[in-house]
DNA sequence: ACTTTGACCGACTCGTCGGTTTGTAACATT
DNA sequence: AATGTTACAAACCGACGAGTCGGTCAAAGT
């Protein structure tokens, strides 16, 4: 009985990852279940034997793929006690070469879902915000973490520097996507740093 | 026979006015032609008497609304010879404004129509991304001039900091769909304000 | 040996959507 | 008055997509 769920689990885990690849490429709505199926070699059967509809399919994928990713790529990485702007540095510039790459990076994919069901699906338009509310309040905690431990200015608005990296993170590679993301990548890094080294701590802790 | 252009020329405008107005909120593939034809009790005749297809039309509207919206909030707005860093500001507090009150902000429909078209129609996209370009070019340019009339610090990188500029404010607007726009507008734009601090000319011309 | 069950197949329904075709009232032209 | 043209309306077509449903079949349980 292990092994049956074993199975169940690795043919959902295929579906899932194949559904996330195709509705990344493609948008959700543009996607149908017919071409994650055929990717697959697998029937319509079959998906409604494990999902009770597409929606029901998407939301299992946020949560079993696109909260983890965001988690190991944009959250742990920056967990660290080293220096916070060193870390967070890092951790776009790693999240950033993945998209120049064309990979999936999942800033970027957060930022088209929402766009995609901001105003028409309500119900995954919340999964999507809470993941968005995670990065945020984790990016947050960091950066007081920082003012604690001298790294960074004791009068930066905490909340504002969150705001303005993740937003500056979404919008950059939106402008990767077709034009130069290599020299946009490393341009934009530049000015990341500047911003980061403006609300660094002038006066180190001794 | 000026008459009837005329009359041929308020149709169409009517459909794309109407057509710009739901292809934002619902997404390009989300909506169909019936939709809007629907609001401006129209036939699917009257539809393609004007116009040869779908794709035709979204390139009309992107020629005769988005462009022109484009200038008129984002680049006509930050060519005046006063402060360069104010009147970035004031034009992209103003462009913000719009969304806290969900209208069209025409910077943010730009970067939900490139995430909806990029990889799936690249004839649409080379319209979207002349856009992007224009928008670039300028921001540049009224940044190097900026350096010349001494209120931007020569140092500045002009293309990082028009990408940075885009980026962020490209990037807020997701972020403002559903939380706290305002709060978050109002956060945003003390971050960009200490940005362009961090880049203004520390010793002003004589 | 038998029954049950888990995993899957594939044909079908029903609605939607882009696009076509045919018709027609109003107006313009000759 | 007869004819053509403009600007639509209405019915229709073919495709495609989500979801359903009866059936299959091997493995597990008894």
């Amino acid at each position: 009985m292990m092994q049956k769920n074993l199975k169940r689990m690795a043919t959902m885990q295929r579906m899932q990852v194949t559904g996330l690849e195709l509705f990344y490429k493609n948008g959700y709505y543009n996607t149908s279940i017919d071409d994650i199926l055929k990717k697959l070699e697998l029937s319509k059967g079959a998906f409604y034997y494990h999902y009770e509809s597409k929606e029901d399919f998407f939301i299992q994928i946020i949560e079993n793929l696109l909260v983890r990713k965001v988690y190991s790529m944009l959250i742990e990485p920056v967990e660290g006690h080293e220096n916070t702007s060193d870390l967070i540095m890092q951790c776009y510039d790693n999240a950033l070469e993945t998209a120049v790459h064309n990979e999936m990076d999942f800033g970027f994919v957060l930022g088209n879902f929402i766009s995609e069901f901001n105003g028409r699906n309500p119900k995954i338009m919340k999964h999507l915000n809470d993941i968005i509310r995670i990065w945020e309040v984790n990016l947050v905690s960091v950066i007081q973490r920082g003012k604690f431990e001298g790294h960074i200015d004791r009068h930066a608005d905490a909340e504002g520097v969150a705001l303005f990296i993740m937003s500056s993170f979404m919008g950059v590679r939106t402008l990767m996507v077709e034009t130069a993301p290599s020299a946009r990548k490393y341009r934009f890094m530049s000015q990341l740093r500047m911003f980061l080294k403006s609300i660094e701590n002038k006066q180190p802790a001794l």
